[in-house]
DNA sequence: TTGTAAGCGTTATCAC
DNA sequence: GTGATAACGCTTACAA
């Protein structure tokens, strides 16, 4: 090696790299730049993050030089003097049709707002403590918790870092942080009204987990508007959010002595498996039984379901999120939004009855 | 944050960060730590960071510090001043259950590796190069690309920045950038034979994008194993690779003077829209048309469909990627992965026949 | 309008 | 083992 001597009229080998765009460190920073344009590093960086302030023709020679060079301008280095990293946090549970809906449409509208989203998932049994540190690390503008199986000390752990929080869909984080929420009381009546029109007069409520607040709502929602027809409700829980806890929700209810005339599930997805494990068993949807959903997933319309369900109004929902992470978020705020009722073909009406 | 210092001279805190229009930053650095445990910033990163070259009892007082004050390490500085961000930047389609079911295992997966996921979606009009600049930006490990909506040279783009960059299922992208892709030939090639061993004398292909590598691997291996056993194949576009596509390609196939005996679909979301839509118009699935597809997705193996199609080891995949991104990818590789052939129901054996 | 220079909060290289 | 002290690449007063 002749790095001793080379350095003497090449500089340090660093600035070789750099020179010669080896490997590793390609990177060419705003003072690359600066020197390829002979303006100062300053003016560089500006008319990347303020153009406004540099003359137009100043501006020509930088962007030309720049875009030679192959310039992109380090995120990293904006954020830390900045203090605004562009980025969202999001932390969502990784199973369920649900979350991943909600994130497609999450993408698509922080995108649009030039916000990054930087993605934490977790199953049971990770650490969330870990999670939130790790969201924590990395400097961002705001965080979107979505699960309840995120507890309220932890949201409170967000919110007294100082990042913006929004809540989707924690009905129990309400007060602590601005959060936006289905309307699960009055989607739950609109259902059991339309079954009680329909003449039904015996229901089991099949839940998700028993202890979310979610499902806790949904359930006390049903039974009581079902109470006011003096139609009882029981509840059994599938134990998941899940197409396969549905199917295995399915298989105990058969096993009871008497069907009730509906079942009410508490999500979309465990619905969906609901109807096929009853239907596996000979059970007809909706000739024996009725059976509803709630969330209103793209596939609870798909033809061989046509589920009677609460559709959700995702991109409303999400608009709302993105608000709230927005420059202004308000201390503390609660969007309640109200879903349709969606009537598909899962619910035996007087019709079919005719017929 | 010197506040306590600076007090002195410039009054309280909250006039300081008022006058300087600083928000609320509770930002507790390392330096409010050093001085809350009596040492130096740099022995405060370097229980952080390495934690070997600190003295126990030193390590305890810090962590002890850390934990009163709420102390996280701040990434973006770390990132800044390491080169290394534990970030992994991902590039898909913001729809398809198919990288969404992706996206799902690659979460799990980067997370166990401990590496974040920024996540970056694109639909079909937005600017992929735009994309690519914002990427680069955030200082990557890495970049997944999943997508063959993104070109050669948009990858070449990545490649000539430096940065490790996988492509998945982008059979384009070979000898460019390290890959894992399906084996689409030998996976189609199965499914016909499955088809002809069961009689199936007349096949449609419905592909999503006629365009697309991965459309045209698979029409192409299944054309020419069935015209190995004297079968015509002919090509039908749906124009997207969703249900809903699948759905409206099933309207136009009854349309035809004759159905074939089975139909071939290059993907299982299609599938899906295909065997609704032909249900629908009172076709019996496998009775009157067998139809296949290809991924295996959940959904294909929910009772109501039971799809017979070739299952993809995402999981497998998903862990070839993240190797590949790991501390040495190799300049280029392509790592290709069989898929299983699942028997369900929507093709007609010589079983049913019998029924 | 542009340049100078002081950080942002770390990591890394030295001495001690 | 620990403490100074440079960077890392950018933004942003302040000066010119």
């Amino acid at each position: 090696m002749h790095v001793q001597r080379l350095e003497a009229y090449m500089g340090t080998s660093e600035d070789y790299e750099r020179r010669h765009h080896r490997k590793q460190s390609t990177a060419v920073t705003s003072h690359d730049v600066a020197l390829a344009a002979g303006v100062s590093q300053a003016t560089v960086a500006r008319t990347f993050s303020s153009p406004d302030l540099v003359a137009s023709e100043t501006k020509a020679r930088v962007l030309e030089a720049a875009e030679r060079l192959a310039y992109i301008p380090n995120a990293m280095a904006r954020t830390l003097k900045s203090q605004r990293s562009r980025i969202v946090g999001v932390v969502v549970p990784s199973e369920g049709e649900y979350y991943q809906h909600v994130l497609t449409e999450l993408t698509a509208q922080l995108s649009a707002a030039g916000e990054q989203l930087l993605l934490f998932t977790f199953s049971g049994t990770d650490d969330i403590d870990d999670v939130i540190a790790s969201v924590l690390s990395y400097q961002v503008d705001g965080v979107m918790v979505a699960s309840s199986a995120i507890n309220v000390q932890q949201i409170q752990r967000i919110v007294s870092s100082g990042v913006p929080v929004v809540s989707f869909n924690q009905p129990a984080a309400t007060g602590l942080s601005p959060s936006v929420v289905a309307d699960n009381a009055a989607g739950m009546e609109k259902l059991a009204e339309y079954l009680v029109d329909t003449g039904h007069r015996s229901v089991i409520f099949i839940g998700g987990v028993a202890a979310a607040p979610t499902d806790q709502e949904r359930y006390q929602s049903a039974v009581r508007t079902l109470s006011d027809h003096d139609v009882l409700c029981r509840y059994f829980e599938a134990g998941a959010y899940t197409y396969r806890a549905g199917l295995n929700a399915a298989a105990h209810l058969i096993e009871e002595p008497r069907l009730p005339d509906a079942v009410m599930v508490a999500a979309d997805e465990i619905a969906l498996g609901v109807i096929d494990g009853l239907r596996a068993k000979g059970i007809s949807v909706p000739g024996d039984l009725s059976v509803t959903g709630f969330d209103g997933l793209p596939q609870a319309e798909w033809l061989a379901y046509d589920l009677t369900t609460v559709s959700l109004p995702i991109t409303e929902m999400v608009k709302h999120t993105v608000d709230l992470l927005g420059p202004d978020t308000p201390e503390s705020d609660e969007i309640v939004v109200p879903g349709t009722l969606r009537k598909g073909t899962t619910v035996k009406t007087r019709n079919d009855e005719r017929v």
